[in-house]
DNA sequence: TATACTGTGTATAAAGATATATACAGTATA
DNA sequence: TATACTGTATATATCTTTATACACAGTATA
């Protein structure tokens, strides 16, 4: 099972935060379905070139959260989740980033109409393909 | 002299790299001027409920990058900035905070319509004054 | 059914980064 | 020269990340 995770070096984000951010915005985007096994920590943490333990941080972060069920032994899985928790989570995580990055524009500056040139461009540049 | 900073408690951003990036946008976008006297390091660490370690820490790094200048019993002042780092900072921090915004939301599945109509409200709700 | 092997997660210790309080030293100015 | 303001240095606690060694589960096979 491979799983997308981007890791950015320069980030003042800590990586775990970074790698759970992530894998929880699959999990809850449906994009890796209830009831599949996740690669072991030790996979995982050579796909993203860090330590095993922080990778089982964000495994044993994520089972807090019920997101994950972890057997020993066995493996990690992805445990249930609700259709409206789904739905609430799409939503809102891309509100979020895209509030920030409006706060960053306005920090230094910018008028509307800069931010909406700017937006339609990145926009543009990412869905080319 | 009131440097505007915004902390976000829930960010997992180290508090230091916060601050360092808005006044670095600060002074690299002309909203506080060269020669400029800021707040010693007790008043501003008393603005922003933290440490008076933490903002000797931005101010610290900020002199290093040659935007600000410090003198002992006198206090930190902003330095003198070419015009043309700070056109190509403008910039750059908006399309890079833009670009990690779309990137959330290619995460999550949102089409390119989705993710122009979030722009749409979030922006108007934040230019709204 | 023993047994060994390979895979899984777990526990402990240590190094580095981050944030704090407190005590110290230089500078302006009444 | 007092005094009140500046920045500076030291020691401490917590968080982040890692390395290393260990314990448990599944599977092949003698």
């Amino acid at each position: 099972m491979w799983i997308p995770i981007q890791i950015n070096e320069n980030s003042a984000e800590p990586l775990y935060h970074q790698i759970e951010v992530q894998l929880r915005s699959l999990i809850l985007s449906g994009q890796v379905e209830e009831g599949t096994l996740l690669p072991s920590i030790r996979e995982f943490a050579n796909d993203l070139k860090c330590s095993v333990i922080t990778v089982r941080r964000v495994y044993q972060d994520l089972e807090s959260e019920g997101l994950l069920r972890t057997k020993q032994g066995t493996g990690t899985f992805v445990a249930k989740v609700g259709s409206d928790e789904r739905d609430r989570h799409r939503r809102t995580a891309v509100v979020e980033a895209m509030e920030s990055a409006v706060d960053v524009g306005m920090q230094v500056q910018c008028t509307k109409e800069d931010l909406k040139a700017i937006f339609k461009e990145v926009l543009d540049a990412k869905y080319k393909g």
